[in-house]
DNA sequence: TCAAAACATTGAACTATGACAAGAAATTAA
DNA sequence: TTAATTTCTTGTCATAGTTCAATGTTTTGA
């Protein structure tokens, strides 16, 4: 086993139990990519064919608004998986874009490969259940945060879940993820200092 | 088969394909009930021991934010799944409260029948898993929504999307649903109407 | 090492939306 | 059928957040 594999291995032996066999099936599906800072790795229009596991890096998913604007839905970093469900799935052009933030290592599993590792082990729809599933609660909840609180707890709410990623990613980055504009941001953050 | 098993059974079918004794197995863990308009079927800090599949009626889910106001999550009518996913697969208190807005007829899931269900066959894991997908991509789209479009928009898009939930709840659920007042929702439909 | 680019801050004017209050309309239940 | 309850509307004022423009700061790459 490689030992970039090992991260990734850990990560779906704690969804199911499987054996050394099926994990080595499963790491020959996977390629192993390299991308430079701010690769596009998926833009609007395209079919996403991945999803991508990261070993290494941070990448963030956004689309664009009417307006230009861009709205972020994901930071993704290590031990994370990024991709667009909608587009991947259906196999339909994405309405996201996927783009990486730092020099990334990534493992990829294109459709094809999850098709046919889903046949031969059908073990893995556990696997993937179980992630999505985890996927949907996290979303609910900034969903349900986003109508409910007002930015500033929004703000405090992220640096508190998220305090990694508060320091890899430009702030204006963290204000379009939050849903507010990069100047309201840091009247926010000006306030919360001068607070104490 | 009880003929009002027919929707579920068709349901679970187009997500993959089983036998006569499958569907019949599947059936047997389901418990029917009835609940009248108004009933909570889930309340906050209650641990959800349901998947309800909606043979009649109308269901919302919400939760309830610091100043007492509530959020909708989700409407679910007849042939959608209502529960508390978060609460349901870890087992731990509810955020949020399930309420039936008219009287309703459901398939209840329960936890216990559902691992039976998994255990015994497993080709359910896939039915799961796309139906989780589905909810994942509707969900973030909604979030992206909600953080990029004006409340009229989002009310343009609601009922386009959803007309027939539109004519089924009242008008102020729905400004709860579009995270917006009941009072500033009333101003965008006579705006609208006047504008023709 | 320096210029260019990206990022962050600040202020002023503006806008979408909220909160409250009062009343009208519709629905429900007895 | 009527009273009670729920739902919807309208107006006024308050505010969270935006937009724009100017400036300062930090990072990047040749």
């Amino acid at each position: 086993m490689l030992t970039s594999f090992t991260s990734i291995n850990q990560y779906i032996n704690r969804c199911a139990v499987f054996s050394e066999e099926e994990i080595a099936f499963f790491d020959s599906l996977l390629e192993t990519k390299k991308a430079k800072k701010k690769t596009m790795l998926l833009r609007e229009g395209e079919i996403c064919d991945f999803e991508a596991y990261i070993l290494k890096g941070c990448i963030r998913t956004f689309c664009m608004d009417e307006n230009g604007n861009e709205v972020i839905l994901q930071f993704a970093i290590e031990d994370w998986w990024v991709s667009d469900i909608a587009s991947f799935h259906e196999q339909t052009p994405s309405k996201l874009y996927i783009e990486t933030l730092e020099n990334c290592e990534l493992l990829l599993l294109h459709h094809h490969a999850k098709e046919e590792l889903l046949a031969k082990i059908p073990k893995f729809e556990r696997v993937f259940r179980l992630m999505v599933q985890r996927n949907l609660s996290v979303t609910q909840y900034r969903l349900l945060n986003t109508i409910a609180k007002p930015a500033q707890d929004r703000y405090l709410d992220f640096i508190e879940r998220y305090p990694s990623i508060v320091q890899r990613v430009p702030q204006h980055y963290i204000a379009a993820y939050l849903g507010i504009s990069a100047e309201f941001l840091s009247k926010i953050r000006t306030k919360l200092a001068t607070n104490r």
